[in-house]
RNA sequence: GCCGAUGUAGCUUAAUGGUAAAGCAAUGGUUUCGUAAACCAUCGAUGGCAGUUCGAUUCUGCCCAUCGGCUCCA
């Protein structure tokens, strides 16, 4: 039997538990979903709003009660009915009685199992013997919207997991274990990197020392790219007049997303105008273009700034790195000519690949959402910009999926989606075509036969918000950073106080070979009064990726005691070798 | 924003309508140590504002923040 099939039925198998034991209560809607199912209720009863409360220490109970359904062996039998018949079934059943009232047709199906009847097109197991009581379990209770829309009365939904072997389920849970140790919220914390704090606000960050080196490792590396690749660095403001983002037609489209406007008039009666500050880069840099006339040979032009934007996310999407409100983006704008076109899109596509390959991202979901219902811009140009969009995906011999409909309404666009080294999917990469800022800005260059002409405008960032990913680094690599990346690399661990000078020689050698400022950075010497297994036991915690150890032996020999992270003690080396081997490291 | 849960020291946790307990961390001292936690001492806390009470960290309300979801992510 299809494991989504038996996931569907033992949502209905809740729904029957619940039937029996909260009889008042009113049923949503329970489907099967990626490891699971759920269903949504309205728990009638006695509070203030005529609700019963349930929490998750009712769970046990319920799951209880399910387990005895299924020992019932209870078998689903389906029917066909008459809406009119059907309205009847479900008399005092408000959800139901709405979907039989959208459903097409004059007939709609139903399925019995026990005492439980629920509308359903199916399909289903025969009966409950088909179920693994022992490969499922109800997992949390959560409030969901009636049909997912905000406007409508929030119901409780119980989620469950469901395998088909006991084997499963156990796996599954030792996975939600392992994903729980890699949080990165949990790791920023534990290696320092990151925090907090409510004095300053939600979903802003403080980069620690750590932190902030990593930031500036993974900022450094992207820039350096694109610098490489033709872009030129640009700097701009954090605030801006209001008056900007109305030509930018975000404070129509956007405003419930912005951090409201400064009034300036509150500390100097001659200033009239409101700032905001930025939610985007892109409207800076459409006047950095616009500060002077372009030739057709300037184009492809491209501006690149590491930017830091502020948007007002709902409170309760808030999540770590992962969700903020304030976040650094590895912007850029591209405009180009439509003949360009194509050819950009493909380099920047290659360079995002790049880039997330060095990372150490190997696997990707790769999207191309075209035109939405609303949308600007000419459908004929729509038609070329996606095109161009599959051609440099197809240049790339890229496997992708159409998100039918998904663009934004100014452009197609193609976003990549990294999958962790645990599988989990996190959107970073995007790479837009818009054909509404160049309008609204009356945007132009001069073409080879004096005429102005509208440029093509790409947005792209490839590694989105530095802030979120940064947070997908530290889950990807459960915070043991390759040796590049690691914000503290080496630690030098002397045996004694009398090994304390050598442990210094050894930091010394390091200097001459790299640099100075790599050792002042990267390298720590433990000199404190603790013992070595403390030290060592400090270094594998902070997930250091090598712990040189020095005492008598290695400064007889002139060497040093290597513990690779991950590896162990891997023996004893000759200082320049270990430089050698470091050199090789440092190359992302 | 909505539904639900949670909030005790820097961190992890304990307890209580009547003196808030411990481990790690930090600080000071002893130990100078060969690969995942030496020893002793010291410092240090009930998210905020109201209310109930002789007395609130505990009960109630509101606020703030966090967590799990929903919705949202131009």
């Amino acid at each position: 039997m299809q494991i989504n099939t038996i996931r569907h039925s033992l949502a209905h198998i809740l729904a029957a538990a619940v039937q029996e034991l909260y009889p008042q209560t009113k049923f949503g809607i329970g489907p099967a979903i990626e490891n699971g199912f759920y269903y949504d209720f309205e728990f009638v009863g006695a509070d203030k709003r005529g609700l019963t409360r349930i929490t998750p220490g009712d769970l046990p109970k319920i799951e209880e009660k399910m387990k005895e359904l299924i020992k019932k062996d209870i078998k689903f039998r389906k029917k066909i009915i008459t809406k009119q018949e059907a309205k009847k079934l479900f008399k005092g059943q408000p959800y139901k009685l709405e979907l039989i009232k959208e459903l097409p047709g004059k007939t709609v199906s139903i399925y019995k199992s026990g005492d439980f009847t629920d509308l359903c097109k199916g399909p289903h197991i025969k009966s409950t013997k088909e179920i693994n009581p022992k490969a499922f379990k109800l997992t949390k209770i959560a409030g969901a919207y009636w049909k997912g829309d905000e406007k409508n009365p929030m119901l409780t939904r119980i989620y469950g997991v469901a395998f088909s072997k006991e084997k499963e389920l156990k796996d599954y849970l030792e996975l939600q274990k392992e994903v729980q140790k890699r949080d990165h919220r949990i790791l920023g914390e534990k290696l320092n990197l990151f925090s907090i704090n409510e004095n300053i606000g939600p979903g802003l960050i403080l980069w620690h020392p750590k932190g902030a080196v990593l930031k500036r490792t993974v900022e450094n590396y992207a820039l350096e790219q694109y610098l490489k690749n033709g872009y030129q660095l640009v700097a701009t403001p954090h605030i801006a007049k209001i008056h900007l983002w109305e030509i930018s037609g975000h404070t129509g489209f956007y405003k419930e997303n912005m951090f409201p406007p400064m009034h300036l008039k509150e500390i100097s009666r001659e200033e009239k105008d409101n700032y905001q500050l930025k939610p985007m880069n892109c409207p800076f840099h459409i006047l950095i273009y616009k500060s002077k006339i372009h030739s057709y040979r300037d184009l492809p032009l491209r501006y690149t700034e590491l930017g830091t934007v502020y948007r007002y996310e709902r409170s309760g999407t808030l999540h770590g790195l992962t969700r903020v409100r304030g976040f650094t983006q590895d912007d850029a704008h591209i405009w180009c000519t439509p003949e360009q076109l194509s050819e950009e899109l493909d380099s920047t596509l290659k360079l995002a690949l790049k880039i997330l390959k060095t990372f150490g991202f190997k696997k990707y979901d790769i999207y191309l959402s075209t035109q939405p219902e609303k949308f600007v811009g000419s459908p004929k140009n729509w038609r070329k910009a996606t095109n161009a969009l599959i051609y440099a995906l197809k240049q790339n011999k890229i496997d992708y999926k159409i998100d039918k409909g998904g663009g934004v309404f100014y452009g197609p666009k193609i976003d990549i989606k990294i999958k962790d080294s645990i599988g989990r999917s996190w959107q970073c990469t995007t790479l837009q075509v818009d054909f509404n800022l160049p309008e609204r800005f009356k945007m132009t260059y001069v073409d080879k036969n004096g005429k102005k002409q509208q440029p093509i405008m790409i947005h792209r960032a490839l590694l989105g918000s530095i802030e979120r990913f940064i947070g997908v680094l530290i889950e990807h690599y459960a915070g043991a950073f390759p040796f590049w990346l690691a914000p503290d690399k080496i630690w030098i661990i002397p045996i004694g106080k009398n090994h304390i000078k050598y442990a210094k020689e050894v930091a010394k050698t390091l200097e001459k070979n790299l640099s100075p400022e790599f050792v002042k950075q990267f390298v720590r010497i433990l000199d404190e009064k603790e013992t070595v297994s403390k030290k060592i036991r400090e270094g594998e915690t902070q997930k250091i990726p090598y712990l040189l150890v020095v005492g008598s032996e290695e400064i007889k020999k002139k060497t040093i005691r290597i513990r690779k992270r991950g590896k162990g003690d891997i023996g004893q080396e000759k200082i320049e070798a270990f430089v050698k081997r470091i050199k090789r490291e440092l190359v992302p």
